[in-house]
DNA sequence: TAAATGTTAATTGTTGACAAATTTTCAGAG
DNA sequence: CTCTGAAAATTTGTCAACAATTAACATTTA
């Protein structure tokens, strides 16, 4: 469930904070591959810390979606099937589009002043890196793409919540190269959303998000059983 | 505090599990009020455990919004503004209508065989409790109806975040009675939900979906001062 | 008096030890 | 050879003690 977004400072501020932080990075970087046991003393020995607070950082962890708990037999990096990836787009789907609709209502507002000039910077410099052909440009751009209306939705929790799904997605989907078909299609959609946002349509920026999100999933699907590619979203 | 003989749902199994839910359930019934802070050793006296499994059980609290965290200064009930009461709207709708649209989806592939059945009995006894004018009866039969949907929409993880915004809105929802006229409208807007999800139409399932939490916000916020009084959802 | 500082009490953070449960090992029977 | 099941080893669950941090309060100083 939901990231701590209630705990003030990441959570560095203290031991468990930090170890729950590395933990989650062994995890997203595949080094702690799904399925595998969490052993509390090994990590706790490996961290230089003690097993209680492995424990803790363990525990903060669990409603994540990144790790199963059970009871008396430990703590797994969660195993991600087909269906509940499926289910993972729908739910992604279902806020991203909800937040593509707040956007452009405080865009209407008035309340986010400098949002549709960074749009528009950020689909410059993906149009940029479609032209010349430069998957590796395009993804911390795609990235930022999402972020920004995430960020601008005045919704926290709703972002604690992608945020949460985003790094769950990051186990199976592939962060290779996109080719270059996928690219061009994700940025029309992200075009097409940008727009609706700018002009304060609710309704057309909610579709645009759906679409774009539906339109990822296909996309992972087709590319699904093909290594070392990804579908752009 | 005794433990239970059964492991029921989940972290039932441990005494922090059981810990979790007594927690929980002294924030959601109101006897632990917002911005109270919650002490370890008191805790741990009152239940008769230690303070590290009280520790722990707050720590697997914390990620659900009900808890917030702050690193050596402790764990607060959460306190809810307006804005979060509407950004929470804002989600469970989008999470609704998603579900609304799933179920409508499998109802048209045959995946959901007594579906339509349930939907329809449940309307049945709300249209009885509604010409009977018996509100009590109404609000078990409102959360069923909610319930039938996420659960037979069949994604899981939508359904916990569901519920763990239910748990927390329960904090701010008066519980009471709901006036007439808010429980036909009410009535109204699930039988649109229901007819659509029975004749499989995705679109009109999720427009219903969002349309209904809409209202209810509307309802909350034309009822948020009234003592005793609740918005029909 | 009001702000700043130092001291004490209360609370959280962390650790290691012990208890309970699970998994593994490995005789012995079939 | 495989199956069973009890003992051993491993791992998780719980607890109480100690360290670090914060909050409360008295004291000093301008």
């Amino acid at each position: 469930m939901a990231l701590s977004t209630n705990t003030i400072g990441q959570g560095r501020a203290t031991l468990a904070g930090e170890v729950r932080g590395e933990i989650e990075r062994l995890i997203v970087e595949g080094e702690l591959a799904a399925g595998v046991k969490l052993n509390e003393l090994s990590l706790s020995n490996a961290m230089g810390v003690s097993r209680g607070t492995v424990r803790e950082a363990i525990r903060s962890l669990a409603d994540s979606g990144l790790i199963d708990l059970i009871a008396n037999r430990g703590a797994f990096v969660h195993e991600t099937t087909l269906d509940e990836i499926r289910n993972l787009y729908d739910l992604r789907g279902a806020i991203f589009a909800m937040a593509c609709s707040a956007c452009a209502r405080r865009m209407a507002d008035g309340d986010t002043p400098h949002l549709a000039r960074k749009l528009e910077t950020n689909l410059e410099r993906m149009q940029k890196a479609n032209d010349s052909n430069d998957p590796k440009a395009y993804y911390p751009l795609n990235i930022e793409f999402h972020d920004l209306i995430l960020e601008n939705a005045g919704n926290p929790r709703a972002k604690a919540m992608y945020d949460n799904m985003i790094k769950e997605m990051h186990l199976f989907r592939r962060r290779g190269l996109s080719n270059a078909t996928n690219i061009a299609r994700s940025l029309e959609e992200h075009r097409a959303i940008s727009d609706a946002i700018i002009a304060g349509d609710t309704d057309a920026a909610r579709r645009a998000g759906e679409q774009h999100t539906t339109s990822g999933f296909t996309r992972y699907l087709s590319q699904a059983d093909k290594a070392d590619t990804s579908a752009a979203d």
